[in-house]
RNA sequence: CGGGAAGUAGCGCAGCCUGGUAGCGCAUCACACUGGGGGUGUGGGGGUCGCAGGUUCGAAUCCUGUCUUCCCGACCA
């Protein structure tokens, strides 16, 4: 094997969280901005955003959601009506209380005491509450039933800890709001959000998930039940990629969603929300980037095939650009993964060698080197970024094809690339996720033997709840150890409770997280 | 929010202890050479040393405060 020159100055294996934020910054991400918490997105972390936003848009217009828009600022006292909803997020909410500046000496601005709002408003942490106030305007009848909307904005929870994209104090997302006129409805609707999130996520994103339920003490504040996606990251800890909660007659009853039935009988609506944010691309860094940096799916790259002229400043660079022109416009027709190609003819100034570095490290699926000599061969030098390197030689796994083969079999590859980045991620995830432990002792050791990346374990439990519950997590917490979820797909139990030893109820998915 | 570390050119760092007007590598710019691949050489540009006070004849350096980042906890998408 010969030695391969990286272009990241990080391995995972050496320090995965440091790795993380080279491949942010490498792959041009995002940046802090200077305010705490905060980032900012740049072009090609945005764009990556944005694929994302049409791909789960198009998912959540297909199930009949419409999109709307609500404030970013909310009364206050709108959280006050929900007891739960409001310990949950009291902790972290930013307010707004002041509407103006004055000066303050030495050319300070201060908040003008005399413009105090009469009552704060909460830059909202999430919307269930100010959306349930419109709810209970919208619906009067069963025939306003289901609504459902969903909307894409920017919310703020004043995070202790941040971490660019996987917990910023400002972040992005979606939230999905929908309400029925029974409990059966709401549910099908939370499961339903559910599987379009691993749908999404997994042939969009090619991250596989596991989907199931949360346990009690994991549930959204004022949920009845909280189902989540979790993904494995390549350090072995499990990554919430998605929730959908089931919030019963909670919020309604608090604001007021009522309707009158065909019977006349009034009745509480029972209300779902769903979310997923962007998290996302910090799931998609840790479980597709390698020590090169990004490698982005196909089907949420900006530009899926990068084609870079070897521009010298020569005579023949007309040529060479116009060959890369030629190939371009050929392509442009073509379609892949059910969409029209993304191509990028990067004629930016610059040596191509260089660029191609740039283009490595963010994760470009495909890309195209054209210089004079592979003109006058009619053919293109072809790097796909999740096969760059000839192990043999330690140097980029170049392939030169003729023009026509490339444009003939470019569709094609980026579907396996697609294919061949979910597969990885699939069977790593598969293979460290370590089942038949039946003591808590074997839960211990396992976590302390395998060294940096040990996975997860699933386990056996009796599903306890109150006070035998909070020992559970207490027990778990010593070894930094949470349960994701109850796998939705996973096998009946048949053992004993790992905790309790009592006979099981259900299997739990354990293991350290973000 | 508790404990620890750090902030000096776009990035990575030295200088700070023992105060005397800022340096290295990469990147960048110019020119030349090179030309199937992250090239070489020469020359140049860029920093009020996070911010605000204080001590001092003089502060990147000492003191205080503050903001931001990273690591470990508690909290959480």
């Amino acid at each position: 094997m010969a030695n391969i020159r990286h272009a990241l100055n990080i391995k995972r294996d050496d320090d995965f969280a440091k790795w993380y934020q080279e491949v942010i910054s490498a792959a041009d991400l995002a940046e802090e901005s200077g305010v705490r918490g905060c980032m900012v997105i740049k072009p090609w972390g945005y764009g990556i955003w944005e694929r994302v936003q049409r791909l789960m848009d198009d998912r959540i217009k297909a199930a009949g959601v419409q999109n709307t828009y609500f404030p970013i600022f909310i009364p206050l006292a709108n959280f006050e009506r929900e007891a739960e909803h409001v310990e949950g997020f009291a902790k972290e909410m930013a307010v707004v209380t002041h509407h103006r500046l004055i000066a303050g000496g030495d050319g300070k601005l201060i908040p003008d005491p005399s413009a105090k709002l009469e009552e704060p408003l909460v830059v909202r942490p999430t919307s269930e509450t100010i959306i349930g106030d419109a709810m209970a305007r919208w619906i009067q009848s069963w025939r306003n039933l289901p609504l459902k909307i969903n909307q894409w904005g920017n919310v703020v929870r004043w995070e202790m800890r941040t971490r660019m994209f996987l917990r910023t104090s400002e972040f992005l997302w979606q939230e999905g709001h929908t309400a029925h006129a029974n409990r059966e409805e709401a549910l099908e609707e939370t499961h339903r959000a559910l599987e379009m999130y691993r749908a999404c996520v997994e042939e969009d994103l090619a991250m596989p998930v596991i989907a199931g339920e949360k346990p009690e003490n994991e549930r959204f504040p004022g949920a009845d039940e909280t189902w989540s996606i979790e993904a494995m990251m390549q350090d072995g800890k499990a990554l919430q990629a998605g929730t959908s909660h089931y919030l019963g007659t909670n919020f309604a009853t608090a604001a007021g969603i009522q309707y009158q039935d065909r019977e006349g009988v009034q009745q509480h609506c029972h209300t779902t929300s769903w979310g997923t944010s962007t998290r996302l691309i910090g799931g998609v860094v840790m479980t597709h980037g390698d020590d090169d940096g990004l490698r982005v799916p196909p089907r949420i790259a900006p530009h899926q095939i990068v084609i870079l002229p070897m521009l010298r400043e020569k005579p023949e660079d007309e040529a060479v650009l116009a060959y890369c022109e030629e190939l371009h416009a050929s392509l442009m027709g073509l379609s892949a993964l059910g969409e029209p190609l993304r191509i990028l003819l990067d004629k930016s100034p610059g040596k191509a060698t260089a660029k191609r570095w740039d283009w490595v490290r963010k994760g470009a699926p495909i890309v195209i080197e054209v210089g004079p000599r592979d003109m006058e061969n009619g053919k293109v030098a072809m790097l796909r970024r999740d096969q760059l390197w000839n192990a043999e030689n330690g140097k980029p796994a170049m392939q030169f094809v003729t023009r026509e083969d490339f444009a003939a079999g470019a569709s094609a590859l980026l579907e396996d690339i697609q294919a061949s980045l979910y597969q990885e991620a699939r069977d790593r995830r598969d293979a460290n996720i370590t089942r038949g432990l039946t003591e808590w002792a074997q839960v211990t050791e396992f976590f302390a033997s395998n060294g940096k990346f040990p996975g997860w374990v699933e386990v056996q439990w009796s599903k306890p709840t109150g006070a035998a519950l909070e020992q559970v997590v207490e027990q778990l917490k010593g070894e930094k150890l949470t349960i994701r979820n109850v796998p939705r797909d996973g096998a009946a139990a048949d053992g004993t409770c790992i905790f309790t030893g009592e006979p099981a109820a259900e299997r739990i998915l354990v293991a350290r997280a973000y």
